[in-house]
RNA sequence: GGGCGAGUGGCGGAAUUGGUAUACGCGCAACACUUAAAAUGUUGUGACCGAAAGGUCAUGUGGGUUCAAGUCCCACCUUGCCCACCA
């Protein structure tokens, strides 16, 4: 009696499978590829969690079931360790950031070893790898030479805890994403990619590829598209000039309603441009202006809470429509860096004019509609479209990432990209690497990084010292993955234009407008700049196919280390292996909605690893036996769990595969036994390869080749007809798969039950359908 | 406030196209094995009535369509996620 001992045989065949390379596929040869990428990890605080280890195994359980089915499936892994969150915890823990690299990239390594997926160890990379970061920077530099690369005095999101400037998709609600604290507004010169350029190809690619819905929504309302129209309203009674002279510009989505705007609103960006430009006005105007700057600079509006504030201009505006002048009011209500930052205010229908109107006793003009071309027409306006989009900021005061690779020339005054031949240009070893709290990065406090010579004149030059938002890093990683050594360029062609665009692409949806955005954007605009060619068919769209996973919850609540609620997988592989945890999580419920962790359910995965032990290992039966019943249910079960898998219904799958191994257990059939195990081999790649080699297999099982089932066998001769009357179940008797209506209404007329509940009368209707039911109407 | 999901036993969850609601697993109960317990195995397990046969009621609530509704339509309640003063 042999025991299954999870422990010592998963550490056996993880070493088999490193030396003979079972899950490195030919990369310059391979004759079909499958590209089976996960989103790779930061290397976090506390490890990998079981809610990585959860994404990471439904992942490769696709993955290993497309390799048993013949293809080269590439399933590489790395590290996005390279970000402010890396940082911050080093900072916490008193180490620099790059030793907690080093010490956290050795446990994680460790630690996604140990779970059993196959991952192609020899195309590792890490992002704060200065031959990655090289081509980072190499990236940006493509960008700025394209001119999708640009430095700008902006008002910023400035994150007062993490003391850097933010993407706006950084910023959740007027917090910042990381750390919640409310993000302020500061004025700042930054690095930007135009990814505004590409609003509509983002837009209209989402419509090509196959990704989940929810993330596709919640794109489209990131780039918020919106047609409207822009529309002049002529202003008077501004102090020392001409009425007539100047007009103020609005936009509108609702140019039908111009007949209803009572006045007009201007946000105290566009107030204090006039006052830089000479404005005259009282001083409470200017008290205003000034206070509601400083208040967006402290960030203190976030919508819901605050009451709406505001002032009369001392200005008219002339409304185009109507030839009648109506106030102009400045308030905060109205965003600077959307539209013109001015609105025509309709309070008869926008929620928000209404408020406006109420709280200053403002008219309210319930005017009839008119047709939305023949308002513009009437008012002189031109149809225009916004975008909500921003362009993303890639500038960071911090430390732990790639340098921005740019020089600023005095003599030449403008900034160049360093020579390509010099990247990368190196983050240097310093001490003292904490945010400086200004609005420069730690970089800046070192001579001997920022002190260059200029790429054109040779002159003396300042390098840039902020470095690359983490998001630049993770925008192009699945590239490097194809050639991760290759130090003369980027990528390689040929292999990108093999293996890509990723053929399944898995991660979590908290990155819908983040990064899923980004990689898009990039690889859409190295296709546009000819820089890659492996997704023409796909318009550059570098992932036709995502899958968002459910979330791990524990205790009701979403893991996480300030509730103490992480589960480290360490303790579970200890004790029930990779095989059982692996199973026990994907049973826990359809993989794109996660589940629950809790230690109950885990015993009955390991009753079901144990019996399929004891089934092959410990039971001798002659391999000869066959069986119809467990033949044909073994059948069926290839066709449900082949369909479950593609679906990532792994939890169904796995349910079949129960029914099946008891129905083996009561009657063996030699084909059950055989397709049983290469089934389950993708959940439990250690025990069926294990069992595999004790019946004296030499090769993998995991080459395959995945069980064919035979349709004819997958349908049964009999099935049990469910007999109703008036649509409620009186009798089930099996009878013959092709019976006709005729014989079905027979056979139940003459039912013993049927007859009672009929009591004697002739039913009026019969409804039959085939391998069903029949029912009989009253 | 806007957008998108989800509400099914004691619990996690099943249910191809509208066609046997509760698969599979946990838990629970009885039995077997055992000196005993654990483990394992067998059987049972939505609620109510009934000795049984059988019946009635059950998929958040209320309506509707249909021979037939967890599934489709309308209204409402609860809840989760995303976005949020974007004119």
């Amino acid at each position: 009696m042999k025991k299954y001992n999870p422990q010592a045989l998963e550490k056996k065949w993880q070493s088999l499978w490193l030396k003979d390379r079972i899950y490195e596929p030919n990369l310059d040869n391979a004759k079909k590829p499958f590209y089976n990428l996960m989103m790779f990890p930061y290397p976090s605080a506390e490890g990998l969690h079981v809610g990585n280890m959860y994404a990471f195994v439904g992942a490769d359980i696709c993955g290993r079931k497309k390799r048993m089915e013949g293809f080269d499936v590439f399933e590489p892994i790395g590290l996005d360790g390279f970000g402010i969150h890396s940082e911050n915890y080093a900072i916490k823990i008193g180490k620099h950031p790059k030793q907690h690299a080093a010490d956290s990239e050795k446990n994680f390594y460790r630690q996604l070893a140990s779970v059993g997926n196959g991952f192609a160890w020899e195309q590792k990379l890490e992002t704060y790898d200065p031959e990655y970061y090289r081509w980072t920077q190499w990236l940006f530099i493509q960008l700025f030479k394209a001119g999708l690369a640009y430095r700008k005095k902006a008002e910023v999101n400035w994150c007062p805890h993490c003391l850097t400037v933010l993407a706006n998709e950084q910023v959740i609600a007027g917090e910042c994403e990381r750390c919640r604290t409310i993000v302020a507004k500061k004025q700042l010169e930054q690095w930007f990619f135009k990814i505004t350029d590409y609003a509509d190809k983002l837009l209209a690619g989402l419509d090509t590829i196959d990704w989940t819905e929810k993330i596709k929504i919640a794109q489209r309302n990131w780039i918020g598209k919106s047609e409207g129209a822009e529309i002049d309203f002529v202003l008077t009674g501004i102090r020392g000039q001409e009425n007539g002279k100047h007009a103020l510009k609005i936009f509108t989505t609702r140019p039908d309603t111009i007949f209803g705007a009572t006045f007009c609103v201007i946000s105290p960006e566009l107030a204090q441009s006039w006052l830089d430009v000479g404005w005259q006005t009282s001083d409470d105007v200017r008290a205003y202006i000034k206070d509601a700057l400083r208040c967006r600079a402290g960030a203190d509006r976030r919508a819901e809470e605050k009451e709406k504030t505001g002032i009369f201009s001392g200005i008219n505006a002339v409304n185009p429509a109507t030839d009648k002048e109506i106030p102009v009011w400045v308030s905060d209500y109205v965003l600077a860096g959307y539209g013109t930052g001015a609105i025509m205010a309709v309070p008869a229908h926008d929620e928000r004019d209404r408020e406006f109107a109420q709280k200053f006793n403002l008219p309210v003009s319930d005017a009839p509609l008119i047709e939305f071309d023949e308002a513009i027409k009437k008012a002189g306006g031109k149809r225009t479209t916004n975008y909500r989009l921003r362009d993303w900021l890639v500038s960071r005061q911090r430390y732990w990432g790639a340098p921005i690779p740019m020089i600023w020339c005095d003599s030449c005054t403008k900034w160049m990209p360093e020579r390509e031949e010099n990247l990368p240009v190196l983050l240097p070893d310093v001490k003292e690497f904490r945010p400086t709290g200004t609005d420069k990065s730690p970089l800046a406090n070192f001579p001997e990084f920022y002190q260059t010579t200029c790429p054109e004149c040779g002159g003396a030059a300042r390098r840039e010292t902020d470095v690359c938002d983490t998001f630049l890093d993770s925008s192009w990683y699945y590239l490097r993955y194809l050639d991760p050594k290759n130090n003369k360029e980027p990528f390689s062609q040929d292999r990108a234009r093999r293996w890509l665009p990723v053929a399944s692409y898995i991660g979590g949806a908290e990155h819908s407008v983040l990064h899923l955005l980004y990689v898009r954007f990039i690889s859409i605009a190295l296709h546009d700049l000819k820089l890659a060619d492996f997704a023409k068919n796909t318009g550059g769209e570098p992932m036709p196919r995502f899958r968002a996973h459910g979330l791990i919850i524990k205790d009701g609540a979403k893991m996480s280390k300030s509730r103490g609620n992480v589960v480290n997988p360490d303790e579970y592989l200890a004790v029930y292996g990779a095989d059982v945890l692996r199973m026990y999580l994907m049973f826990l419920g359809p993989f794109d909605q996660g589940g629950d962790f809790r230690d109950d359910g885990i015993k009955g995965i390991t009753r079901f690893l144990f019996r399929t032990w004891d089934y092959y290992v410990n039971e001798k039966r002659d391999a000869s036996i066959s069986n119809e019943v467990t033949g044909r249910l073994a059948h069926k079960t290839i066709k449900k769990v082949t369909r479950d898998m593609e679906e990532l219904q792994n939890n169904t799958a796995i349910s079949a595969l129960m029914v099946l191994l008891t129905q083996m257990e009561r009657e063996p059939d030699a084909f059950a036994d055989s397709v049983f195990l290469l089934m389950l081999a993708p959940f439990a790649p250690f025990i069926t390869e294990e069992i595999f080699a004790q019946r004296g297999s030499r090769e993998t099982i995991h080459k395959g080749p995945w069980p064919q089932y035979d349709p004819a066998k997958t349908i049964d001769d009999t099935f049990q007809l469910v007999i109703q009357i008036n649509g409620k179940v009186r009798d089930i008797v099996s009878v013959a798969t092709d019976i006709t209506e005729a014989d079905a209404r027979t056979l139940a007329l003459a039912r013993e039950k049927i007859k009672m509940a009929l009591a004697g009368s002739e039913p009026k209707k019969t409804i039959f359908v085939p391998k069903k039911l029949i029912n009989l109407v009253q």
